[in-house]
RNA sequence: GGCCCGUUCGUCUAGUGGCCUAGGAUGCAGCCCUCUCAAGGCUGAGAUCAGCGGUUCGAAUCCGCUACGGGCUACCA
C-alpha cells in the first residue's frame, strides 16, 4: 500500500492542504502503508522561493512524517517533477507513437480567437481539434522546428467512471471532454500527465486528494487508459471552506500552518480540530490525539459536504490541549513566546496557574508579564473599588502592606488567611480588597489568583508596588 | 452556459426505514462554584432534517424533480 501527498511548491503549505494530508498519512500509517511526499512544480510561472522548506516544515511541526520524497530519497527519486522531465516526455511520446496523442500547433492567439468566438456563440469552449487530423509524419516534421504541444485524442463516446471511496459512483460522458495537452510547449508535463504517470511509475495504490479534482477524473482516466493501465481506487475530500462558503484561501486570513505556529497553536489541536472538520468517529468523543487519530479514523465516516472553517472551535481546542500539558511541557512550549531575559524558574512558578487561562500560548506573555518588569503603568481610579473612594482605599492598602510584610514565609497559603481576614476586619469584600491589590501589583484588573501572584512576585516587590499604589492615591488624581 | 459534487441547530457534526417529540460539541444566555478572569458543573434558547412529489404501514434516512451553494470548464495545480 503506498500513498502519496503532493502539493506544489507554491508558498506556505496551507491548512486545507493539510487536511489532505493528514487524511492521507492516517489511511495509510493504520494499515502499515508507505507515505510519499512528491513535489508538483510542472508550472514555471508559480514557484515560490523556499516553498518546498516551508512544506518540510510546516508538516514535520504538526506531526506528519513520510518515507519516501526529496530529501528523503527512495526508489522512485527523484520526487520533484521538474526534475522527470525525460519521464514524461518519453510517455507523452509513446502515446504520440501508439496514436493516442498527436501535435498540436494552435498559436495562443489561434486557441484565443476560438474561444472568444464559441463565447459569442454561446458554444461550448473546447479545442476544435484544428490539429488532430494533420498526418502522423507530417506532425512529427514540423515539431522539430516549430513550437508545439501534445493533445490527447478523446474517443467521441463512452461512458468513464469511479466508484470514490467517499462518494461513490460517478461518471461522465466522455463527448463532455476536449482534447487536453498533456505535454506543453516549454517541455513540461500538464498536471494530468504528471500526475497519472507518476502515480503509476510510483505503484501508488490509493489516490487521496481535494474535492477540486474530481472534475479532472475523467482526464486521467482516459490517460491511464491510453497506457494500458489500471487507475487505482480514489477518493477525493471536501473542502475546507471559508466563512462565505467559498474554498479556503489566502484572502480568508491566515491559512498558512506557520501562521498557527506563531499566533501560538499547538499542534495536537490543530491536528485534533482539523481531523473533526470532514470526518466523525460516529461516537461522542471528540479529542484525538494523532495516535487516536490512526487507531479510530476511517475513510468511510468521512463527510461528502465541505465544511467551514470554525475558529472558536479551533481554540476550544487549544485551550483543552494545552490544559492537558505537563507544567514542565508548557514551560517548554512557552519558551519561543517570551521574551529570552525574562527568568524561567519564576515562569515555571506561575506557569501552572496559567495554564487553563490560555488560549493560545501567545496570551501568556500579557498574563504575566508583571513577574518581571516593574514597568506597570496604570490609572490610579482604577486601584479603587466601586462603592469606596480614594482616601478609603489609601487606608486599605496601607493595611494590606503591613499585614503582608507579616507573613512569613511568604506563601499563598499564608497569605490567604492573612487578607482574608484583614477583608472581614475592614468590612471590605475579598473581591474588592484583592481587586485594588491585583491592580497595585499587576496593573490589571484581571489575572492569574492573586495569593498565588503574591507569593511568586515576592515579598518585597509586592510591598514595594503596594506602597506606589498608595503614594498614586494619596498624590491626588493623575 | 456546460459537466460534476453537495445541502441536519450560527458553526463542526451524530444519524444508513421505526430507538428522532433529531443526539453531541462549539459559540451564545443564565445559574452554581469563586479573590478577578478562566477552568469545571448545571440549565436554556437554537434545526418544520433546502423545497416539492413519490416509494413504504412508517422517511432526516430510498427514488425523482426543483432551488440554492460549491468545484471544474487554461500550454494553473
Amino acid at each position: 500500500m503506498r500513498l502519496r501527498f503532493a502539493p506544489s511548491p507554491t508558498g506556505a503549505i496551507h491548512i486545507g492542504s493539510v487536511r489532505t494530508i493528514l487524511y492521507n498519512y492516517l489511511f495509510a500509517r493504520q494499515r502499515g502503508g508507505v507515505l510519499i511526499l512528491r513535489i508538483e512544480d510542472t508550472d514555471q510561472d508559480r514557484l515560490v522561493a523556499g516553498a518546498i522548506d516551508s512544506i518540510y516544515d510546516g508538516l514535520h511541526w504538526v506531526g506528519i512524517s513520510w518515507n519516501e520524497g526529496p530529501h528523503e530519497g527512495g526508489p522512485h527519486a527523484p520526487y520533484v517533477q521538474s526534475e522527470r522531465l525525460a519521464l514524461y516526455q518519453e510517455h507523452a511520446q509513446e502515446l504520440i507513437d501508439k496514436g493516442a496523442a498527436y501535435y498540436c500547433f494552435c498559436s495562443k492567439e489561434r486557441l484565443a480567437a476560438l474561444r472568444a468566438e464559441q463565447e459569442a456563440r454561446h458554444e461550448i469552449t473546447r479545442y476544435d481539434r484544428h490539429c488532430r487530423n494533420i498526418p502522423p509524419a507530417e506532425a512529427a516534421e514540423r515539431a522539430k522546428a516549430e513550437p508545439h504541444v501534445i493533445r490527447l485524442k478523446v474517443p467521441d463516446e463512452g461512458v468513464l467512471s469511479i466508484e470514490d471511496l467517499v462518494h461513490g459512483h460517478i461518471e461522465w460522458q466522455a463527448n463532455t471532454l476536449e482534447d487536453q495537452v498533456l505535454l506543453k510547449s516549454d517541455g513540461f508535463p500538464t498536471y494530468h500527465l504528471a500526475v497519472v504517470v507518476d502515480d503509476h511509475v510510483m505503484g501508488i495504490t490509493h489516490i487521496m486528494r481535494g474535492e477540486e479534482w474530481v472534475a479532472s477524473v475523467p482526464k486521467h482516466l482516459l490517460i491511464y487508459r491510453a497506457f494500458g493501465w489500471e487507475a487505482p481506487p480514489m477518493a477525493h475530500f471536501p473542502s475546507v471552506l471559508g466563512p462565505d462558503g467559498k474554498r479556503l484561501s489566502k484572502r480568508h486570513g491566515s491559512t498558512a500552518v506557520s501562521q498557527f505556529r506563531d499566533d501560538g497553536y499547538l499542534p495536537e489541536a490543530l491536528i485534533n480540530y482539523l481531523a473533526l472538520l470532514g470526518w466523525s468517529p460516529g461516537t461522542e468523543d471528540e479529542i484525538f490525539s494523532m495516535d487516536d487519530l490512526i487507531r479510530v479514523w476511517k475513510i468511510e465516516q468521512v463527510q461528502s459536504a465541505g465544511g467551514k472553517w470554525d475558529k472558536d472551535r479551533l481554540d476550544y481546542f487549544n485551550g483543552v490541549w494545552i490544559r492537558k500539558l505537563s507544567v514542565d511541557e508548557l514551560v517548554r512550549r512557552l519558551e519561543p513566546f517570551v521574551p529570552a531575559e525574562w527568568d524561567r524558574a519564576v515562569l515555571k512558578k506561575i506557569a501552572p496557574h496559567i495554564q487553563e487561562r490560555l488560549k493560545t500560548l501567545k496570551d501568556a506573555k500579557d498574563q504575566i508579564r508583571f513577574l518581571f518588569t516593574d514597568d506597570i503603568g496604570y490609572e490610579s481610579k482604577l486601584l479603587i473599588p466601586k462603592k469606596s473612594d480614594q482616601i478609603t482605599t489609601a487606608e486599605a492598602l496601607a493595611h494590606s502592606r503591613a499585614v503582608l510584610a507579616e507573613v512569613e514565609p511568604f506563601t499563598s497559603a499564608l497569605i490567604r488567611p492573612a487578607l482574608e481576614s484583614l477583608a472581614e476586619q475592614l468590612s471590605w469584600s475579598r473581591g474588592d480588597l484583592n481587586g485594588a491589590i491585583r491592580m497595585a501589583i499587576t496593573g490589571r484588573k484581571v489575572g492569574p489568583p492573586l495569593y498565588e501572584s503574591l507569593e511568586v512576585l515576592g515579598k518585597e516587590k509586592s510591598l514595594k508596588r503596594i506602597e506606589k499604589a498608595q503614594e498614586l492615591l494619596v498624590g491626588g488624581p493623575d
